[in-house]
Parts: C-alpha cells; structure tokens; sequence
DNA sequence: GCCCCAAACAACGA
DNA sequence: CTCGTTGTTTGGGG
C-alpha cells in the first residue's frame, strides 16, 4: 500500500530545491555541524565537521535526484532524500525534528536535513557519475541504450537511475503519456519515430515542470508540488484530451496511463489477469 | 507436422525405456565403441572406448530423466535424451542416421545412441545427484522443499530438476490435475492436506504411467506414449469429468489444466478472511 | 515509492 | 520443449 505521504521529489522537484538553497546559502559560512545520525553517512562525524568548518557553501546544485553542496575548500556534499528526506532552513536546528544533519551558517541560519524514515543518505565526496542526467541525454545516447536492453520495458528504463539519473514514477508517467508509448512497451520495440518523441518528451516535460514549480512554488524547499502534472495525478480523472486515466500497479509502483498511448510489443502480453483496464494494444508491423 | 514435435521422455517413457535396454542387452560383453559426436561426451573418445571396450553391461536403470549403463568394471554411462535423442538396438549400426555413440555388443547386436538436434549429453563417470527421484520422494522432503520456496509456482517447482528429478511438462500437468492445484499455484500458498494429495499424485500418477505404457508398448526404445493422459493430451477436450481442458502458454511451456483446479495465492483475498482453510477458486484466463 | 539485494521468472541459443 | 546462461522483474528491508 503506498500513500501521498510516501512520493519523492524526483527531478524538477530538486532542481527548484537546490536553487532555493543556493540563492539562500550559497556565500556563507559553516560555523557549526551537527551529526544527529552518523549511520546515514559514509564518514565519520569528526571528519565531517572537520571538513565542513568554518569553510564557505559556494553553491549549491542538482545532480540526478541528489542536491550538491559545493564548499570552498572543493569538498562536495551529496544529498539523496528519497522517500521522506526533507531541508529546512531554520534559526534553530532545535525546533526540527527527526534530524540527520544540521550545518549552522552565521547569522542563525541553520539548514537542517531531516527524515522521519531515516533513509535519506548524505555523502561526502561522492563518486562522479558517468551516467547523464536526464537533461544531459543525448538523443544518440538514447538509442543506443534502447538498443541495448531491447526486453526491458520503457518506463523501468526511463527509471533506471544507471540509464539517466533524475526521473521516478511521477515523471516517468507524464514523459510516457507525452510520448503516447505505454509504460509497459519494451525497448528494442519501438520505433526511430516514436524515440525522438520520446527523446523531446523528456527534455520539454522536465524543463516545463521546473518552470512551473519556480512559479507556482517559488521558495519550495521541501516535498513536491504536482498539482499540474497531467497523468500522474490523483485529482484527475480524465487526460487532457479527454480519456479516462486508468493506473495500475507495475514493479510495485503506481502507474497511470490511458488508451491513448500505443504499445510497442510484437507479442502477445502474458497477463494474469484480464484487466478491463489493460491499456490498448497495436500491432507494430 | 511431425517435424515440430518437441516433447521428451520424462519419467515413465525413460523407466520403461531402460527396463527394455536392459532385458535386451544385460550381461552382453562389449566389443566395440564407436564415437560419432565427441562433442556431446564429457570424456575423449579415447577414453571412453578405453573404459569400455570388452567389459560387460551388467544393469540399465533410470535416474531422474536419465538412463545409466552400469558396466562390470564399476563404470557407469549417463544418457540424457534431451529433446530428440534416442536408443535403437540395430544388427549394424550404419543403419542409423544422426549417430552419436555406438556400443557394438557381441552376435550382431549395436546400441546406436543418436539425435537430430545433438542436444543428447552422454556422461562417462556422472557425480552422483543428491536431489532425490520423484519417485524416492518423502512427504517431508516434499513439504520442506515447498516451505523453502513460498512464492515459486507449483507447476515450475515440479519441473525443477534441482528439487526432484524426472517431472517434466506433460506430467507435471498430470500430476497437478490429479491434486486439483493450479499450475500458477504458490508453493507457500499449498495447505498441509493439499500438499499431501499432491504427495500421493505425484507417485500414484508417475507408477501408473509406467504400468500404463508397460502394457500399452512393452518394447518401448524411443520417444514417448502418452494417448492416456487425461489432460496433457492434444487429443482430449474434456478432462475425465468433463469439463473443457484449458491451456496456457507459461514459463514457455504449453500448460494444460481445468477450472477444476484449486488456485492457492493469498494475495487473491482479503486478509482478514476467518475461512483460512478456504482457498478462492480462480480460474486462470 | 528510493535504492539495494536476492530470488524468481522469462528468453535465447546449443 | 532440454539445460544453461543471461537479462529482467519482483518483493522485502533499510
């Protein structure tokens, strides 16, 4: 069973976050750093604040679904939320509870990380990634990985944080919608046509979600705000064209859909149930 | 079309096919071995002809879907017939096509092992299977192996040469009709007295058969006979009872079962259900 | 519903 | 429709 209590930011979400971090920390000092949960690091808390004082935020980015804290003595601190992880930014790290980390700057400004599920993972120095970021994606890049997993279904690929980095359930719903290709289409399926849509429908979904979020939520700085997605969406019953949203459980995870969306599969589906639900199924030739 | 039957001994062909083996050819001297396939021998054809020649078969007899040639010098020689192998007892071995392995005995008498696809495995010396026999099997064994697995099918558990060896697809099938459990059935799912009927299934159909085909083709070499089962059978379209005979491709083979069948998976009812003796009856589409 | 892991499942080739 | 290998999906726990 999952609840609304249990989504995570995923990309646009963090993207919006880390500004709001940068623009307000970025330039200041760290006068105080406080491990209130040292297993959820991948160091000791000594070394940590002994890293970490008296050094300067320079900036603060997205990468994947993590925000980057860059310091001026070139230490990087890599945050992962995951399902409940939260920031704030307080006087007084006291009044936060379920803390991980707290980094006091000057001035009573204490960014605190947070979560009640204590799985969020803070890491300092993380390993560079070779994997793009979903903004990054190359439509070359695209194919070839496509090609390269031809039996995994489209929306377990566009998940895969070892394929892209940044997009999860929500997004990855509203990409394939977008793209009219059902969640369940496998890769090595679908056409060259179908994959610049698909290739474009990643980059404009993403992009337009920043845009909305920083101007509907402009100081956003934890959860995540959805009230616009267009499948994805509790609230909604129909798509924008009309059609009735069906959802379905695939890989333990929510998904909505609707007939809409083509299905690129020259086999006949092996389905355990016969859900009146089951998305539209075309014939490729 | 006779080219695309890919069925293969299971149990009951290969008990009665070694019995014949070694009422014909028990207690014969070897006088010459000849290696068609070196490829499929575990062994140098050297080696083998070496351990062989001269030496007398003294016992064939089945392990799982193998026959085993025990010779008087304590070598023993495995055959699995895979798909398409079979044993021809010829005046001259020439006479074969697709050979991989003759044994010449004395008087005119040539065991030709041979298959078209060289799936075949013959195995000089093979390491002794701790998995037991389906026919070996023990009520205990058979309750702890489900208990190890809950979330295995039944019908996969059965065809699972790594738990008990010689249960193939067509009496897996058998078997499964027999205990009125459906294919698609959680290993853990299977209450203590349902796991006992199959206990009993599983002998009573696998000693049946081989009665069966004793009677039905008492010189059995080759292949297969199965005009008597009741409900893997191409020929049949009501199970004995007479209700339609279902099929279903799954785990990539062709399943055939009933609504008859008892479906155990938990997953299928509400939790706080007060019948848990009670499975649903669900009929697999 | 994140990520990781192990186990089960499915597809393909020999 | 075998077995072995490989790749993909699933379910549980942190």
């Amino acid at each position: 069973m999952w609840s609304s209590e249990l989504t995570m930011p995923e990309l646009p979400d963090l993207e919006v976050i880390s500004k709001n971090l940068n623009k307000r920390l970025s330039g200041q000092k760290v006068t105080n750093v406080i491990v209130h949960q040292p297993k959820l690091l991948n160091i000791s808390p000594e070394t940590l604040t002994e890293k970490l004082i008296n050094t300067t935020l320079s900036e603060v980015k997205r990468e994947g679904k993590t925000a980057q804290l860059l310091f001026s003595n070139q230490q990087v601190l890599g945050v992962h939320l995951k399902l409940k992880g939260e920031f704030d930014i307080v006087p007084d790290h006291s009044q936060v509870s379920h803390k991980l980390l707290s980094l006091c700057f000057e001035e009573q400004t204490d960014l605190v990380i947070s979560d009640l599920k204590k799985l969020a993972k803070i890491t300092l120095n993380p390993e560079p990634s070779s994997v793009p970021d979903a903004l990054d994606l190359t439509l070359e890049y695209l194919t070839e990985q496509l090609k390269k997993m031809p039996r995994k279904k489209i929306k377990a690929f566009l998940v895969d944080q070892g394929i892209m980095r940044g997009i999860g359930n929500a997004y990855s719903d509203e990409i394939l919608w977008e793209s009219r290709i059902t969640p369940e289409s496998l890769c090595g399926q679908i056409p060259e046509k179908a994959v610049t849509t698909l290739f474009n429908a990643i980059k404009t979904v993403l992009t337009q979600a920043i845009e909305q979020i920083q101007t509907d939520r402009p100081d956003l700085l934890k959860g995540e705000y959805r009230d616009f997605l267009k499948i994805h969406n509790p609230n909604q019953k129909k798509t924008p064209t009309g059609r009735p949203i069906l959802t379905k459980k695939f890989a333990s995870k929510k998904t909505y859909y609707s007939n809409e969306q083509m299905h690129y599969d020259q086999q006949q589906r092996p389905q355990h149930n016969n859900s009146p639900q089951a998305p539209l199924k075309i014939e490729i030739p």
